[in-house]
DNA sequence: ATCGCTATGATATATAACATAACAATTGTG
DNA sequence: CACAATTGTTATGTTATATATCATAGCGAT
């Protein structure tokens, strides 16, 4: 097709997330879950202890749409909210919602390879190094 | 803060696409331009002759969608829609739209220019052919 | 221990960027 | 010519953001 903006390196950039993030959700499609609620349920599945706001802070999700997402999650019945300290509250999966976890990691490692296959060998290895100084130090989500 | 899933291609391109565009939008915002708007005026400047339907195949824009895009930016009086055969019309960019777009490359080059200084300098050759590939043929908008 | 500041969760609301579906007009083609 | 495809449009819905405001709870300093 040409695409005569191929050289701008934001550009290529907004695509490529756009075309894997469109791929990442066929992989999780099946389970009806989006890209931000899966990446919740894995946070939660790798660190205990893990008060709603934190999570928000790691995942660059503002606390106020915190709240809608994790209302959702504990409706589906994956994880609940555990009152900690009166004002903060402890996201926990529940038994549905670790075996929610077991289906998202293999998604999710399924979307991995896939992607990173997209990539020349030799190429591979720079990934995510590139991905993340890209990235940087701009994290504050509030 | 340590980022537990910076180790996904997937999550990390996400979160490197959201800074980027981030940054981006401060360069842009001088000009009261979003990153689409942007995208479509950079378009018609390198590609003369191009239709909205055309301009929207090309930036993976839906057809639905170009027309308050194009609407807006013809309110401000950036860009023309020459009607062109009857049923398809021509995008071509006013005097003022020409002025724009200089400054639309200005700064774009700027944000290009800070996007790429992030990479450490043995990986910058290989920015575009990772986002390509990443990007992939999955091209269609329609 | 109380005063003031901050953190947390919640609510309401706005916006950008995308999607779908239906439609009219027009063009191209068998 | 008849029919299919294309184009632009309108209406509408969804998702992921954002902001502003609020009540409550904890914390630090005096």
């Amino acid at each position: 097709m040409d695409d005569p903006l191929g050289y701008l390196p934001g550009y290529v950039l907004r695509r490529a997330s756009i075309a894997t993030m469109g791929r990442l959700h066929q992989h999780l499609g099946a389970h009806d879950l989006r890209a931000t609620e899966a990446s919740l349920i894995l946070l939660i599945g790798e660190r205990t202890g893990l008060t709603q706001s934190e999570a928000g802070r790691i995942l660059g999700i503002k606390r106020a749409n915190m709240v809608p997402l994790t209302a959702k999650l504990e409706a589906r019945g994956l994880l609940e909210r555990l009152q900690l300290t009166g004002r903060s509250q402890e996201l926990v999966l529940t038994a549905i919602g670790k075996r929610m976890l077991a289906k998202v990691r293999a998604a999710i490692t399924a979307h991995e390879t896939e992607t990173m296959a997209r990539v020349p060998e030799d190429l591979r290895a720079h990934v995510i190094p590139i991905l993340t100084a890209l990235w940087g130090p701009d994290t504050d989500a509030d």
